[in-house]
DNA sequence: CTGAAAGCGCTAACAC
DNA sequence: GTGTTAGCGCTTTCAG
């Protein structure tokens, strides 16, 4: 069996209360106890049961985090984020993949609600009311989408949207056109409302690389000299498109995306795109947990996104 | 206060313990009562508190899962796979990502060990001594690599070298070159193997984008006619270098990669690869955690890798 | 087949 | 500052 409480207890010569004080509030004890204690406590390699503990105090001391597509690089950047934030605090994290699927996404949710003290959702499909009521199961922070009276953590979709506006507007471009992601996704809308009707909008596609393949096909008979992704991995489908179909990129047609995932970085021609802060998201979203679970109200907090030039875009007389 | 067994006995007019065996020994109780158990606990949408049960049996009924670098579309592969198999058995799976570090990784099982059954070791590059150790902390169960003593689930990549170069040689290529992985991975030791001398090695790199740019730099000095990249995140380096350098692939140098990451399909030209089952080794890997928690002994078990050609290689006469 | 009772290892009143 | 004690919610002997 294991070391417990009580072998310290007896070897340091104090009671297990004294253990349990000099290890969870040191202030309640005298400083040569305290050091007597961890000096046992070392010497066993004395661990609290966290069962033990958990039962008693209600708390689990992990977290959970639901992502719809770990296949999609986004949600491992975020992933990180988490497990990087969480790490410090002594909090482990639970993870679950819900494959887009919004019936999964709850009841990931449900099942991790009773073991962890909060969870994370990323870009949940469900509707306003699944997710005030799984926000009444435990304590929730959304990533990439606002729900009344829930925290969450937003990147600013539109002003990414209207970054790339902007760019290919420099460019002489003036026929483009939006290839739209899931209509449910919180993302999609806020990109739709930076567009502003500037550019007509395709879709909704899927937002991976069958979904750019696809939308690619409609994308040219628009006509248009630009192509607005949804995201990355849609992108990513458009340019193999293209390539396929022997039409230049950037040369005849210029091509977006959204996320900034590291293969953005690696394809060719390079894909310029909005970078998401996501690792940095993952971590407020942690915080934004912590700050609930002290009781804090719920807060919003929307991070800035920036526009990446690289060179799938160009200057439409070129 | 969330609703107890105590409840759940007190509407159902049986006692604590008919209750407890109704959920999780069904056998040792009449059929009547049992039902009118289950109803109760429906009604009343009773979930039995983890921690205590866990505090008396011991188990937590989680496990942990570490890999290297999440951002290798590698390992989500893995972690779907774990989570699909861990799911239908009702075990929730801890994730971490030691990012390549090899003291992380022995730390972050230590920190897991205490509160999962068992955990699913990634292509750790730690030391058999360090390995054998944690698993003597916690049952383990180790994904390419074997320790003596500890169960494993490899993936074939000798035979997968092997592939390559009768794919290589059937096109005509005579001068090739490895360029190898982390001397430490199992699986570059593995390749090596599989290679049998036949071309030289290079590196070893890392085992990134970043390492594939210049391990093709190295590469382009030795003439070679093919490059057989360590894996496919290298592999899309050096395609990226190539390209940079307005080298034709697969006109002027074939490339291959391993793993057959879901991006070796979307680049240009897409990649001819080792397919690595994946998401099949995390199941894999799950059964043999729950048979070490059964009692049976380490196990290992290897699964077939296969060849997936595509656009990047081509007959060295063309 | 069912009930009573004894803890699992820990924390949190409550005393001193 | 420190010790004593009563449980947290559950499983599991042990009786019946």
């Amino acid at each position: 069996m294991a070391v417990t409480i009580r072998d310290v207890a007896r070897q340091a010569q104090v009671s297990v209360s004294t253990v349990s004080r000099a290890l969870s509030a040191p202030g309640l004890v005298k400083e040569t106890t305290r050091q007597r204690v961890l000096d046992v406590v070392a010497g066993l390699g004395y661990q609290p049961n966290r069962a033990a503990r958990s039962l008693i105090t209600g708390r689990t001391g992990n977290l959970g985090i639901v992502v719809p597509d770990l296949e999609n690089p986004f949600y491992p950047a975020v992933l990180r984020g988490v497990q990087t934030r969480a790490g410090e605090a002594g909090t482990s994290v639970f993870f679950c993949d819900s494959r887009e699927g919004p019936e999964t996404e709850a009841e990931l949710v449900r099942t991790m609600a009773a073991q962890v003290d909060g969870v994370v959702l990323c870009s949940p499909l469900q509707s306003d009311e699944v997710i005030a009521e799984l926000a009444d199961l435990t304590p929730l922070v959304l990533i990439n989408r606002t729900v009344p009276g829930v925290s969450s953590v937003l990147m600013d979709s539109g002003s990414g949207m209207d970054q790339i506006i902007t760019h290919l507007e420099s460019l002489g471009h003036k026929d483009y056109v939006y290839l739209g992601g899931p209509a449910t996704a919180w993302s999609h809308q806020r990109r739709l409302q930076g567009l502003r009707d500037r550019a007509p909008m395709l879709g909704p596609f899927e937002p991976n690389f069958t979904g750019g393949l696809t939308a690619a096909q409609e994308a040219l008979k628009t006509g248009a000299t630009a192509f607005i992704a949804y995201n990355d991995l849609m992108a990513l489908g458009v340019l193999s498109h293209l390539a396929e179909q022997n039409i230049k990129v950037p040369a005849q047609i210029s091509v977006t995306g959204f996320d900034n995932i590291i293969y953005a970085a690696m394809c060719s021609p390079a894909l310029t795109t909005v970078a998401m802060p996501t690792e940095e998201a993952g971590k407020v979203a942690v915080d934004l947990l912590a700050a609930r679970l002290e009781g804090a109200p719920p807060e919003s907090r929307e991070l800035p996104t920036k526009l990446v030039i690289r060179a799938s875009t160009r200057n439409i007389r070129c």
